[in-house]
DNA sequence: GCCAACGTTGGC
DNA sequence: GCCAACGTTGGC
């Protein structure tokens, strides 16, 4: 099982959009960078994803939740009223992809992006790179322990 | 294929 | 709101 991280910003879809409603999978969709649609392709059911929120009050990792439906083309890539329409793209040949996520857990406390680059490990971690705007990517077993661990931590 | 111009991301 | 960093576009 892989493991992943994806950024989000919490006024469009953040971790309590998926604890409103626990049981019902949520599109990730309007991802349109061909390396973060690469990661997209990747990912299979059951892998795991930490929710990043960024570009608002409290920056950091969320919470998890796990891939409900592998990739499949991004509806909103054909529809002319979305802001994620692309004239580029066409049913034939989709460009772009979609996978469903469903919510597993909140953690007991954000993590900050400052912490996160505080951490002896993390320094690999693209998220933490200086100007990295990736919005998907992979995490290592080591990197999701270190995170995970950073909650325990926070308890103290 | 190069690269300047442009639009976007995202932390601050 | 600012702006540095980045990805994409399009002329040549």
């Amino acid at each position: 099982m892989a493991r992943w991280l994806v950024k989000t910003e919490p006024e469009e879809c953040g971790i309590d959009d998926f604890a409103r409603d626990p049981e019902t999978p949520i599109p990730w969709d309007g991802v349109r960078n061909y390396q973060a649609r690469n990661f997209l392709l990747e990912m299979a059911v059951g892998d795991e994803v930490f929710i990043y929120h960024s570009s608002c009050k409290h920056i950091g990792v969320a919470g998890i939740v796990k891939v409900a439906r592998a990739a499949y083309p991004d509806p909103a890539q054909f529809d002319p009223g979305s802001p994620y329409h692309d004239v580029k793209s066409s049913e034939e040949k989709p460009r772009w992809k979609a996978v469903d996520m469903i919510f597993q857990r909140k953690l007991n406390s954000l993590i900050p992006l400052d912490e996160l680059k505080g951490t002896a490990g993390l320094e690999d971690l693209a998220l933490v790179k200086r100007g990295s705007r990736l919005s998907v990517m992979p995490v290592s077993d080591a990197h999701w322990q270190i995170i995970l661990q950073q909650e325990k931590n926070s308890l103290r």
